[in-house]
DNA sequence: AATCAAAACAATAATAGTTACTGATATTAA
DNA sequence: TTAATATCAGTAACTATTATTGTTTTGATT
């Protein structure tokens, strides 16, 4: 069981309130606005702790930072090409694929991570007008 | 069409006779062996333009820094979590979780990126002994 | 082969994301 | 309440990558 602290507990609640998926420096921002003075140094070793821990997850999706996310719960993200948003995919788990990825690999495969990319829905819907 | 370079060229050179998928760092080091004053910045700078014209795979796993891959041919890696090994996975194409992934979002699926990750065959016949 | 513009080069400075260090403060278990 | 431990703020350092600059190479055209 991880310990507390007024800090970690401010990340955890910000990243609990939002769907957006933020970069360290998005939750150092936010988190600012309650904890004035905490700082970046503290956002990042947290969100490592946190992360190590299975309380939220870390999105290493390409981009030039990483991104976390308050839902520990095994699910799939989509990256949107025009406006860089990542959200949350709704389906059913993809747990087959990784007997399918073992066939004739000598290797043990223990799980996967997958991103889905193309055109959001908002990002179509500014296309149709 | 991309144009040539001895530099370009070396590093295709390297990239299609390993299947270690390389860091930049390790192509840079590798690459100089033929070419001893070669800079950093040209190995970055053909590797941005190979993926980018699509002659390479650019992997971005998660790790601090991205890997390349002289296969362009769509395919499938595996990390290892034992010795940090990428291999590939031969397996036929996952096309189908698209379809899956996109029931039920407003959104255009063109496409994902997949990573498997486990104890790589190596790895498990050390275990063993 | 000589010319020439575009592309690529080496070297190096700069940037961005992240991690490490330090002495001070807060948290937790007893 | 206290003592041990973890965490903090502040900041320096590190690593991967990109940008800049003046020079050289490439390849199409004579």
């Amino acid at each position: 069981m991880i310990k507390h602290s007024r800090q970690r507990d401010a990340i955890l609640d910000y990243l609990h309130s939002t769907k957006s998926h933020p970069t360290a420096e998005t939750v150092y921002e936010n988190v600012r606005e309650n904890i004035p003075n905490i700082s970046l140094g503290t956002v990042y070793r947290n969100l490592n702790m946190l992360a190590e821990s299975g309380d939220i997850l870390r999105l290493s999706c390409g981009g030039t930072s990483d991104r976390y996310d308050g839902n520990p719960e095994q699910h799939y993200h989509f990256l949107c090409k025009e406006c860089g948003r990542v959200s949350d995919l709704e389906m059913s788990g993809l747990e087959h694929i990784n007997v399918i990825a073992g066939a004739g690999f000598g290797g043990t495969i223990e799980g996967h991570f997958a991103y889905f990319y193309g055109c959001c829905p908002e990002c179509n819907g500014e296309k149709a007008n």
